[in-house]
DNA sequence: AGTACATTTAACCTATTAGTTAATTAACTG
DNA sequence: CAGTTAATTAACTAATAGGTTAAATGTACT
């Protein structure tokens, strides 16, 4: 995957209301005015997200008379997932890291023990 | 994790440039100008993304005299990871469901053909 | 004290973003 | 055909981001 739609991907998601757009395509297929449903902002406004995760291949769209239900797309999804991967360890290892570092300390504190 | 600081973690990753930076920060600790040598913007123009990748918490910085090294902290990466995982069945079943309503169509075509 | 190095701040510029209201397009319905 | 509903476009605004160059800060070295 490219620098770019990596980029794209992770701009489009920094905004709430667009993952609550993703969040509710998750129950399944939506229209803009249900979309817009739970927030306060004006319909042109929702609209404009729609367009912006179709851009980012977030969602795919199609159309149904005057409605242009909007459908979950995961694949950048996964292709954000498989770049976090690479840094899964610094977050899995951390924890023994602190573990073994506070081994380290007890191992010195009962050599002071002994010595004193 | 509050919709606040995904918001902010999104947002700070959306930068191709830092998430250069945190790459290099993988290899381990690396002061500004270190992290600055790959690239050919200017040094105050890459001296403001640590304090971005700061500001989101995905590195912390200590001082050794004229240098401010920093160093990559996991836990935004990990409430991301948390965070995507809510889709992965998405991207992991979609095959799956693709295979599922095939064989739900294959059925009812058999049915269709037993009363017809 | 004076110089060199690492980094940041200040002041500025330009592009982009997310919202607004008003107007428009497109499709169905009576 | 007139009216209604769904969605978008147009024109505008305010805030933010990421870059620039020049100046300032902080620390070490001699």
């Amino acid at each position: 995957m490219s620098t770019g739609s990596l980029s794209i991907t992770l701009a489009t998601l920094a905004d709430p209301t667009r993952r609550a757009i993703l969040a509710q395509l998750a129950q399944g297929e939506a229209t803009v005015t249900e979309l817009a449903e739970p927030f306060e902002i004006s319909l042109p406004a929702v609209s404009k997200h729609p367009k912006v995760l179709e851009r980012a291949h977030l969602i795919t769209r199609s159309r149904d008379a005057q409605w242009r239900p909007c459908c979950l797309n995961p694949e950048p999804l996964k292709d954000l997932a498989d770049w976090l991967e690479h840094y899964r360890q610094f977050w899995e290892h951390s924890f023994d890291r602190l573990d073994e570092y506070l081994q380290e300390l007890q191992a010195q504190e009962s050599q002071q023990d002994g010595k004193d």
